[in-house]
DNA sequence: TTATTTTGTTACCAGTCGGTAACATTGGCT
DNA sequence: AGCCAATGTTACCGACTGGTAACAAAATAA
């Protein structure tokens, strides 16, 4: 009665395993999937490492809990960007592209998570590979139906541009010295894309 | 007299050297540095393992060695764009996108070396960070040039535009599908950038 | 209670990592 | 010839990689 049942193992076994998923997302963004061995893992999870071999079927598999867990928190941020302009899609690219900008500023930030994976893994057929083009195939599609809600003239084009932008903010926070202001340069960039895409007479 | 003085040892040096750096730069651009082990680059360049580390401090110092090189190529890429249209800085930004969005639609591209380095190291302290900021901030210091001699309002502001979308390409042609158009947006956004920033009565 | 399944722990595997000591060999110089 | 410095070669180092077998402890089911 006072644990019916399996609940103490499942719960043990559900804590072991939200221990071990939340090491991986703190150490493979931090210091890349490559870099972190599991050994590594489970002695920041705490847990044993034939704990983790029996609910994780490898690294990989522990990789491709790591980038479902960061397209979850992706989508949020994106979500929570377009939430504060409903129905108001200019409104809302411009407000997702000024919440990067100041999540990317961030000291601890490491770039995008699917950016830095596909850096770390050259072949395109490993399915951590396949989970990176997912996020941005969906990505390009959210911007053009925001696009073409706008009214842009070509909303595919101007999808286009914004990713361009997006993956260029990614980046730069990490190649380009941390006191230089490019970051700054982003939303007033997809402002003026997205004005000539749309109002202008042109 | 057939090989007068030093020179057969001379050339034998340079010679295995040349090709140590042959192989390293095409197997740390294509499989990433950290995942090729020095055994694998002297087993391509057909030299010795010692023969490498009688030349080189370590595996670090090749590192810095393969980016110096990688510099040289992509500022002789970036002349070249530029010196399609001399005196026409309008004319060469757009030739320098134009002719990024080509190179890095090539099958065998694999993105910016630059920017993969940064994703492969995250010690931003690392000498190979460092190399990769100053190929950054040149960069910038010379789309910024430009950007001046295209008479553009605000030059600092149109630069980081660029940088970022420069950045976005490099980076958009790893994480997303091959078969998307996105590199095609690549020069039209920048043109409308420019004009906006320098012609345009606004 | 007994039997069975899940858990935790240890030790270990073969392979690879970056890097080096020691020695044989070669070649040029005097 | 003889010497000497630069090469090529082999074998090896300790540390770490992802992954597993084997066994003890515990908890559940009967």
């Amino acid at each position: 009665m006072t644990t019916p049942k399996t609940e103490r193992k499942v719960t043990a076994a559900a804590d072991a395993q939200s221990q071990i998923l939340a090491a991986v997302d703190e150490l493979f963004y931090r210091e890349g999937a490559r870099a972190v061995g599991v050994d590594a893992v489970v002695k920041r999870a705490g847990v044993n490492k034939m704990s983790l071999y029996r609910q994780f079927e490898s690294k990989d598999g522990l990789l491709l809990h790591y980038l479902a867990r960061r397209d979850e928190k992706f989508w949020s941020y994106f979500d929570a960007s377009l939430a504060k302009h409903p129905g108001a899609p200019t409104q809302q690219l411009l407000q997702f592209m000024t919440d990067l900008a100041k999540r990317a500023q961030r000291p601890d930030y490491r770039g995008c998570p699917f950016v830095n994976i596909a850096a770390e893994f050259p072949d395109r057929t490993h399915p951590a590979r396949q989970a990176v083009a997912a996020n941005k195939t969906r990505l390009l599609t959210q911007l053009q139906e925001l696009a073409e809600a706008a009214n842009a003239k070509d909303a595919p084009g101007l999808a286009r541009m914004l990713l361009l932008l997006i993956e260029g903010a990614y980046t730069a926070s990490q190649t380009c010295a941390a006191d230089n202001h490019v970051l700054a340069a982003l939303a007033p960039a997809a402002e003026v894309l997205i004005a000539v895409a749309c109002g202008k007479t042109d």
